[in-house]
DNA sequence: ATAATAAATGACACCGTGTCATTTGTCAAT
DNA sequence: ATTGACAAATGACACGGTGTCATTTATTAT
């Protein structure tokens, strides 16, 4: 969490150095980026960032649970949308993430996060289906889900099956990304798996 | 992969070198490792050092490398002793790799990747079940796996089916690490979610 | 106007990586 | 045995990065 200095700045000024962090973070991953380029950008001295965040990955993870956090409610919105049918869901919220990213500065910020996906990024990322970014949020997930489209008997099966999901979804954005995947490709691998999720494995 | 020089290394020399770069990669994640540390330890020069690799990630993915090369022959023996049963099979390697980890410092170096996994980490690990680690290596595993036992109607199907069980045991592998989960909550919680996939998570 | 508190600053200490000119070792050919 | 050519070893060093801190500047309250 950055420190309150940083939400006394004024409007303005927060959004230049949230800019200039975000330039920097889409130009290279977590450990290359380096604050000198940062407070270049922004116009600030080196002392003033450490005023703000307690070290690089605090404001990384700022930005990066920003995004998230916009991504999330995409999804909850799409849950909306299909009646809480979790596959329609995510596979419209999928294809919205791909069709929707062509912005260079984003695609480039996301390519970073996962080229170098740490343990806490994917936390974050999962966090963008699973809901945890504020408190309450695994309820109003699992309160959205329609039950009866879903072959589970227990609370504890809902929850593994949106892990499933989720490590499933998960590793197919990476995926497009390191092995630079077209669009096109990209949902029809994401559709192929998610139908053998559905229709189960074992004969 | 490590340059010429350090397979020239004398036997004695390279294994000493070897274990130096395991006590400093089981103690830090690769990048808080220091090369300092290990040339101490194996008692060469700085220089030495980039003599036998092109950098510090060099190093690091060749011991990754030879433990993940180790475990696959592992698995690829549980399919054998499953006649091809692709859910016994990793149930069974699962279930060996907590049960038998309990070398610390083999603990805490898959720690240390888990906790920082960049893509590169997912992928080698990925690439023990998936066997990519030789050439043919993805021909040798669909050979081994008995079709009829999987609800799949193409090459292509068995390759997602992959992906998916490897995606998900990996996630459950890095979830013992990160939730601290005891061996019996890890397996538990990894036999549920391949119970689901086996049966199919839709209606 | 003054005191008190908050924010901004940049020089600096510290540490790490990877390089390179130089030294040392090895080995084949004469 | 000597030479020369190649391979390996070395550690000082250049460079660049992070996070700190004493000091200055701004802001706010009294």
């Amino acid at each position: 969490m950055p420190k309150a200095t940083f939400f006394n700045l004024p409007e303005k000024k927060r959004q230049s150095l949230i800019k200039a962090m975000e330039i920097e973070f889409s130009r290279v991953p977590l450990y290359e980026a380096s604050i000198a380029n940062i407070v270049k950008t922004a116009g600030i001295s080196r002392g003033s960032f450490y005023q703000y965040f307690r070290d690089k990955e605090d404001a990384y993870y700022y930005i990066l649970k920003e995004q998230a956090s916009r991504r999330n409610k995409q999804f909850i919105q799409q849950l909306h949308t299909h009646q809480g049918d979790l596959f329609e869901a995510i596979t419209a919220f999928y294809y919205d993430l791909l069709i929707e990213l062509p912005d260079e500065k984003e695609y480039n910020f996301f390519r970073n996060a996962l080229l170098n996906v740490t343990h806490q990024i994917e936390t974050i990322f999962n966090e963008i289906i699973e809901s945890n970014l504020k408190k309450d949020g695994m309820e109003e997930i699992t309160k959205l889900i329609n039950r009866d489209l879903l072959n589970i008997e227990s609370d504890s099966e809902l929850t593994h099956v949106i892990h499933i999901i989720s490590a499933v979804a998960f590793r197919n954005f990476v995926e497009k990304f390191t092995k630079e995947l077209s669009d096109q490709e990209a949902i029809e691998s994401f559709i192929a798996e998610m139908n053998l999720l559905k229709k189960g494995i074992a004969k």
